[in-house]
This record gives structure tokens, C-alpha cells and sequence, in this order.
DNA sequence: CGGCGGCTTGATCGGTCTCAAGTACGGTGG
DNA sequence: CCACCGTACTTGAGACCGATCAAGCCGCCG
């Protein structure tokens, strides 16, 4: 089995989301302003798959997995949503995938039906969301993209898009585990910590703590790609 | 190298394309009233990737595929669209996968700039289309998916998806090739035969003729989804 | 009837998984 | 402060699946 168990359960109902109709921006501005925050704990559930989606999830500080367990049990891990990051909107009635906690982790969060119901009325809203979905769409595509290439080539991708998303000058701190990284990749744990240390060793990166990473060599990474 | 050469390969330019803003229904409606035709020969390119995104593709006879070569000169195929798909929508200026005809193929075209203005207008359009991107996003995802399993598992999903989509009493008519079909499921051309003629070995298909497809056995390919 | 492209089948190779130890690290209690 | 523990991570050896390389086969069109 290669996941960690929840240790709470409980699907998310925040306390109070009411939505101003008069919002003067976008569908998600209403985030920053008044939607009820929740935290989480590790391992916690913020949704699970096939449930009703009546939320929309705003990563305010750590981070989030969504993902799908596969029907011979594999995790195949969807997408990482880090601080600012936006999640859990559907277009249907249900969530795809389920959504946990990383680490502890605190999110905002807006019913879906206020923003649906904006959507109605204000056509830049509803062109937001549109384009939201289409930035999912593209980030699904490079994601099923990624999972074509080797072993190499997917390592060295997701160590430059999470230094791209979190890094602080080449020094990226990964707050998910080995684990997550390889359902995430389609690998084994096994196969991402070797090719880890194979980077490693040729100088491409340097790994003071095991969830450190030190860019080192980002055009030898970046040439994996090849 | 996996691929054939387009035959003609111009950009994808319709003579005329004019869109009435008093438009009954949604935005993609009008493609069957108006929208001119036309018709493109095997393997003929009908968009570029990072081309401009200026119409928007309704399949009217053939199939489509969409594609992107990686850097290592495979090529992974996104989508195959069928008679009544809707493909080449963006939101963006430019495309992000290249689109050909399979074989002779028949397409009606909208000018992007039409079905973007209706919905700036028309939140209910603008509903259509963001409903669009998002089952676009869950096929995509589906096939994130599909790329995780072994290739048994790709191959009956492919099946059954096909016999879904153009099935005629259990009989299906594969508009691709072998190579096209690799393509999509990230397989080799020969592990795509060796799977099917396993599965003719079972007794799970049909082969009648290598592009003809008889589902003698459904419940036997979906139980390989496991 | 000949040739060519698309498909199938066979033999071998290699990359990733699997199974199995070993190691580093953080937390807890003495 | 240190000893201990459990978890996460690393490393090694061997198996396995799908890729690669290489022939054949089939059907179609001249």
C-alpha cells in the first residue's frame, strides 16, 4: 500500500460562506475578503472523490494533494496546490478526485454556488472561470505529458516546476513526501529517490536534507527533457 | 521515427465565417446553421501547436487526432475526435497541441472571435462554454489515467472507449492506425498488436480484418481495468 | 503478378518495479 | 542530554514488462 492513512476523516463544512452579489472583481477576489478559513491536519480530508462539490478551496498556507486511487490500489496523485493556489471547482455536481492535506495546511473557502450564481449574471466572471478551468486543462495536459517520458525526465520536470512554484533562490523545500512525488510521477518510491541521488552524484542537484533541494545544474535538468 | 508525413500540410483558413450575434442558442449552435465546410486529406495538417487559435472545429465526417511531438521525437496523440466532436476551442491566442485529419475528413468552422464575443454577452454561452473546457479537462484527466495502467489495461480501455463512441452492435471500425492508436496510449505499435491478438487469444475480441474490431467479451476487458 | 505499407510475430535488451536490507532523522521518555 | 523508537528515505539484487531490433505476413493497388 503505498499511502498514509487519514488521521481525521471528515468531509469539510466550513462554519459560515455567505457572498456578497455586489463583489466589484472576479469570482475568487471574494477569497481574500470574506470566506470562512479552516485548517487541516496531515493526512486529512478536505474532500473526497464523488462527493458533492459545494466548495471552492484556496490554499492559504501549506500544501494540498488531490488524487484518485486506482482500481489495483496504486494512488495516481492529480496535482500539488500550493499557497494562492485554487482547487476543488467543478463545472458538475461532483468532485473527480479526492483532495487531502499535505502537511497542516489552511485553506479559504467559497460555496460554489455563489460563485456559479455570479457567473449568471456577470459575464467577466463567468469568462474567469472559464479560464481558470482551461489553466486546469493545461496543467492536466503537461501532467499527462510528463507521465510519457522516463524516469529521468520526470524527476527533473517536477523538481523545476516545484522550483518554479516555491522556490526560494535555487533552495526549494518540498513539503510532500517520496511517496506523494512518486504517485505523482506515475513511479516508485524507490525509482525517484535512486534517480534523486543519480542527480546527485552527476551534480545537477544537491539534497542537504532529504525533502532540501539545491538546483544546482537547472540547463542539465532541463535537458533531461530531451 | 513513429509518424507519417502530411501530404499537404497549409494552415486551416475557411473562406467564410460570419456569425449572427441574434443567435437563439449557445455559442455552438450556429455551427450547424451557418459555418463554412471543409475538407481536409489524410494526414493533412488542420492547425499547428502555438499556430493562432482562430476558429473553433466541429467534426462533421473522418477523424481528427491532436498531437504534440516531445522532445525526444515520439509523438503523443491527446485526442481523437469523432463525427459531432468539437475540437481547437481555446482560450488562449494559441493552440496547444497541432491537430491533422486521420484520413479524409470533413470539419465545420467557426471563427474563435464570434464564439468569444456571444459569450462576453451571453453568460449562458459563456456557461457552454466553460461546461465544454471542463469535460475536455475530465477527459484529459481520464486519460492521465490511462497512462498510469500497463498496457493491457490501456489497450481494453481503448477498446471499450472506441466501441462507446462509434460502436455499431459490437462491431467497431477503427478509423486509426496501429501507429495512431501507440500514439495515444503511449505504446509501442508492436505491444498495441501483441495486446490485441492476446485478447482475440481469449476470446476477449474479434479480429476480422485489423481495423475491425468485434467486442466479443466487454466484461473480460473492463475486468482488466483492475 | 509484383511491390509496398500496415500489421503481426519472434528474440533480445533495458528500464523500472519488486523485494529486501540498511541508514538518517525527528520525537519521546528516561 | 542521551537512548530508543518509528517513520521516511536510500541502496542493493533480481525479476518482469514493454521497447527495440528483425523477420515475416497480409491486403491492396498498380
Amino acid at each position: 500500500m503505498p499511502t498514509q492513512m487519514p488521521i481525521r476523516s471528515f468531509a469539510a463544512v466550513p462554519a459560515t460562506a455567505s457572498y456578497s452579489p455586489a463583489s466589484t472583481r472576479g469570482p475568487f477576489e471574494a477569497m481574500n475578503l470574506m470566506a470562512s478559513q479552516m485548517t487541516f491536519g496531515p493526512n486529512e480530508e478536505i474532500f473526497g472523490e464523488s462527493e458533492p462539490a459545494e466548495y471552492v478551496y484556496k490554499v492559504i498556507s501549506g500544501a494540498v494533494r488531490t488524487y484518485k486511487i486506482l482500481s489495483d490500489g496504486r494512488r495516481q496523485i492529480g496535482a500539488f496546490y500550493l499557497p494562492g493556489d485554487i482547487f476543488g471547482l467543478e463545472v458538475g455536481k461532483t468532485h473527480q478526485l479526492s483532495a487531502e492535506a499535505i502537511g497542516k495546511a489552511a485553506v479559504r473557502v467559497l460555496r460554489r454556488s455563489a460563485v456559479v450564481s455570479l457567473a449568471e449574471r456577470d459575464c467577466g466572471a463567468a469568462r474567469e472561470l472559464w479560464t481558470f478551468t482551461a489553466r486546469e486543462l493545461r496543467r492536466v495536459q503537461q501532467h499527462m505529458l510528463l507521465l510519457a517520458k522516463s524516469a529521468q525526465q520526470r524527476v527533473a520536470s517536477f523538481l523545476l516546476e516545484m522550483s518554479e512554484r516555491l522556490a526560494a533562490a535555487d533552495a526549494v523545500e518540498l513539503p510532500m513526501s517520496r511517496q506523494d512525488i512518486a504517485d505523482y510521477l506515475g513511479l516508485t518510491i524507490e525509482t525517484v529517490s535512486r534517480t534523486m541521488s543519480q542527480f546527485v552524484s552527476e551534480a545537477a542537484i544537491g539534497l542537504p536534507k532529504s525533502r532540501r533541494i539545491v538546483l544546482r545544474n537547472r540547463v542539465a535538468l532541463r535537458q533531461l527533457n530531451a
